[in-house]
DNA sequence: CGTTTTGTTGATTGACGAGTCAATAAACTC
DNA sequence: GAGTTTATTGACTCGTCAATCAACAAAACG
């Protein structure tokens, strides 16, 4: 039953899995027999792919970074101005692709092996500093030398609205355009400094 | 060996060893063993007094949700003016016992431990509802109808500061004055509407 | 074809860890 | 000081799970 190359495709079936299984179980306790039996696969099979459950996550969490990095240029593509090009970049880090309960749930638990696993923190460091070295960039012309402080406040207020989508019932949880609406706010505010 | 009621000690020092190892770990993959050791007993003893390790969790956030509730209603103590006490809020959320890096860590881990633990989630609503309406109560005089979200808006980034705290290798760690700062900034550029 | 490569799994191992229990001991009660 | 309550632990059980392995199957290759 050795089709063409079924490696990628198992990769990204295991990744997919990855991220719906924390999403379920809310943290990193998950097996790998979970994730394997939600790709339809063995967990040898995940095994023999990703050599360590450490890995399956490290593989997941590189895949949500790597979506995340693709909305986030999508969105700077069609903005022309300094100001859109920032609202592009609050636009892009609410999108509809990253935004989703189960992918929040999955990024709040990469915080957490963040902590320990080396490998974790580089990949989330990348992620801080290209976010912030994008905000900072397209800031300083409108606020000069306050643009890094504008920017770590941006930066936090959007990291502790996903933190908090991650927590809320599903009922009262502050949807997409209502996150975005309130960071613009705050942006505008400190715009009209 | 029986002191006088030897049990509230033992309790405490097994919530103050529990801080500490998830600290130290950085997850809550920290097993009952650890723990006891770190406080100096047996983890027979702390099934004993606990019951389980959900339970010694659950002790322990209500733990760190006390004081953190006591720093707060310090801090109110000493303001008169709304402007004042809002200030004494972000104060509190930075406060020396409460912004300790172990601490901040078994916050966050808390955070995961809530989504799936019905009794966490319930614990955390509790501080969530009462940051925000203290924070309303406040501003209502100060911005009118826009308190809840500028109260959303702060409690974000109050929360997106303590994330990134839980990250941030020592070296680099924003420092409460600096954190405290930047709220108080945010906050200020809400005022001037 | 035959054999090499790629895909796949069931079964097993080995470690680890939560929770239990029976036993010991110190204090307190009368 | 006999008996009860409180404190405490070492040793054990039982389940779970990451990781390995040996075997099987299907394609690709010549």
């Amino acid at each position: 039953m050795a089709k063409l190359s079924a490696e990628p495709k198992r990769r990204a079936d295991i990744v997919k899995a990855t991220i719906h299984e924390i999403g379920v179980k809310g943290s990193l306790e998950v097996t790998v027999a979970q994730i394997a039996r939600r790709a339809g696969v063995s967990s040898a099979l995940a095994h023999h792919y990703f050599g360590s459950k450490e890995r399956i996550f490290l593989a997941t969490m590189r895949h949500v970074l790597t979506i995340f990095g693709a909305e986030v240029r999508g969105a700077l593509a069609a903005a022309t101005t300094n100001r859109e090009r920032v609202e592009a970049i609050v636009h892009a880090s609410f999108a509809a692709g990253s935004f989703r309960r189960e992918v929040v749930s999955a990024w709040l638990n990469f915080y957490v092996l963040a902590q320990t696993e080396p490998e974790a923190r580089r990949l989330l460091s990348v992620y801080h500093r290209r976010l912030s070295s994008n905000l900072i960039h397209d800031l300083r012309p409108l606020v000069g030398a306050r643009a890094p402080r504008v920017a770590e406040a941006l930066g936090a207020q959007i990291d502790g609205l996903y933190l908090r989508a991650a927590l809320a019932p599903a009922k009262n949880r502050l949807d997409r355009t209502a996150a975005i609406s309130l960071v613009l706010d705050t942006l505008m505010h400190e715009l009209e400094d």
